[in-house]
DNA sequence: GTAATTTATGTAACCGGTTGCGTAATTGGT
DNA sequence: ACCAATTACGCAACCGGTTACATAAATTAC
């Protein structure tokens, strides 16, 4: 009970090898059923469980994913990873989980340690300061499945999952537009990321198509916590031409941004327009309820899973880099109607 | 470049046997330095790694923490779980998370996985489902560190790490009595766990001792999705003693209560005042802004890091099942207030 | 009834570090 | 220069499965 059982106490027990048992547990063809049985059986009595540190070194796969994302604790990135969790979990891998805290250097160290630790497949969602890649080359190097979604670099044969976020930008200040508003700023953090730099390409491609002379302009925050809302409305106090609509990378700090404008006596939607990004669920909890752009999380989560599971069983060819693109939509509610 | 090296391959190319190598790569005293030194260098030039699938069938240990939740995307587990990664990652450990998406049989399955994966430890929030916890012996019958939190249950030599919630329930309820309120209902799921029977109890405590003739009534809810508010909303609409006020176990489902009383004609907190529970982002962005009680998830991750890890490294008896208990706080906003 | 197959099991090498024990090499003391 | 005390390193077993290959046993074929 207390000590642990080995196929060599099984063997000896039944007087047989221990291939032999390896091959019962492992249900191998060339087995007869009596004898499976039989090892079954004296298995399940002895409480023998396998040991994964000897089958692993043996096969050299550890039936483990690592990931690595910003923060866990974003109601975005806690959706994906739930997704990724559900289809993993599935396919009897286990999920190994750590976080970058957008800084470069634990990226590399989670990295490095995680390569180490043998993942099978590594799933990133890159830190906002990271700005090389050569830490990626381990696996790479390998042919270890490397995997980027939301915040994804193209590197060759590593598969992205992200949604159109040009797209998402340009409609979410096209529908700003249409609404009557004349001064758009956007909200933005780390415009290195690709996900943040094409929301304000398309946000500035809108500005562009609509001749006026809207004048682009971004307010670059740190991060998306509420006392970033501040600078925002510091801008907004003081800016020539009288702001009338905002465009935020994310609902987190679009809420607070309203909050602290309604604090300050602006009238949202009324002097005011907003759109968020994400639909995390503080968007419908504000009032006035925010439109913003919905991001399918959980279903990125579960592509990213399931695209890393087939190459992993090598059902996709593993030299085919492919870029999977999420429907995203843009969710109007009262913060940005006239 | 592609090849990877062993300690063999580094034993052959400095001339030196493989237990040489490996005491050099582990810093091991009884070797020279200028040896250690040689070995390092050779070790950088090959781009040499360890493999730890035969490291950790040699050492018997993983450096891995497993880590069973209810849920990975609730704003309170996510906090956790990154305080629990960020003192694993610190401490060179690799966290393995897996959700029982409150299903006994997941949480049992999920258990065996990380049983036989060979994790050192194992922390657990139990799914609302489980009453039987005979899964966790194979932990527990090997002496490997289990703790729970948040959702736990007292096994032998088990560490717990919660926040008082009868206290916390009951100053929720008491502060509502002291609003003014008559008929307080209790909003609750799963009382089978013992964070919500806790809390109910202290409901009850707080309207037992106010010798009024209120009549405890719990609404138990399924989930605290936002559908569920309907429920209580329809017990409210029909009830026979007018409610005034609620306490409801959990924010995020607070503020969807709060929004279709809006929506039904009711004032909050004028007719009817609310208390939620957790201090979700979500309390202050409702309108009006949520009393709550405040529960420390990011802290709670880093104690129940903490301690599993002073009991990996034997620096606290295993045999002394702690408890720890984090101080919660009564936030009063304005949904609750006169 | 014997050879040709097919089926079932055993042998032994391998995966790549780790470490107790023994020995050779170096240092120190006088 | 000689013996003792350190110090540095090698040998070999071990961790517990996995699997190519060899071999023995059971079937089938004629």
């Amino acid at each position: 009970m207390s000590k642990k059982t080995t196929i060599y106490d099984l063997a000896k027990r039944l007087g047989i090898s221990p291939a032999t048992v390896s091959r019962s547990l492992n249900d191998h063809p060339s087995i007869s059923g009596k004898t499976k049985k039989k090892v079954l059986e004296a298995a399940k009595e002895t409480g023998y469980r396998i040991n994964k540190f000897a089958s692993n070194l043996s096969l050299q796969k550890s039936n483990t994913i690592g990931v690595i994302v910003p923060r866990l604790n974003s109601d975005f990135m806690s959706t994906v990873l739930s997704g990724i969790e559900t289809i993993a979990n599935n396919a009897g891998y286990n999920l190994v989980i750590s976080q970058s805290l957008e800084q470069e250097e634990k990226e590399k160290f989670n990295t490095k340690t995680l390569f180490e630790s043998g993942v099978d497949a590594l799933l990133v969602s890159l830190a906002n300061e990271t700005m090389n890649y050569d830490h990626f080359s381990i696996f790479t190097d390998r042919k270890i499945p490397l995997l980027f979604f939301d915040r994804v670099i193209d590197l060759p044969n590593c598969p992205t999952i992200i949604i159109d976020n040009e797209a998402a930008g340009y409609q979410a200040t096209e529908h700003l537009i249409q609404q009557g508003c004349k001064h758009i700023i956007h909200v933005s953090s780390g415009l290195n990321r690709s996900v943040y730099k094409l929301r304000y390409a398309g946000y500035r491609k809108a500005l562009k198509e609509n001749e006026n002379n809207f004048r682009e302009r971004v307010i670059q925050v740190d991060n998306f916590s509420p006392p970033e809302a501040k600078k925002v409305i510091d801008f907004i106090k003081t800016s020539v031409h009288p702001i009338d609509g905002i465009f935020v990378s994310s609902d987190s700090l679009a809420v607070y941004i309203i909050k602290e404008l309604r604090s300050n006596g602006y009238q949202v939607p009324n002097d005011i327009k907003v759109v968020g990004f994400n639909n995390d669920p503080v968007a419908q909890v504000i009032t006035p309820e925010l439109s913003t752009i919905e991001y399918p999380g959980y279903k990125m989560g579960k592509l990213a899973g399931q695209s890393i599971l087939s190459h992993l069983s090598g059902s996709i060819n593993i030299e085919t880099a492919d870029q999977i693109i999420l429907k995203h939509r843009l969710i109007i509610r009262e913060s940005s109607q006239k």
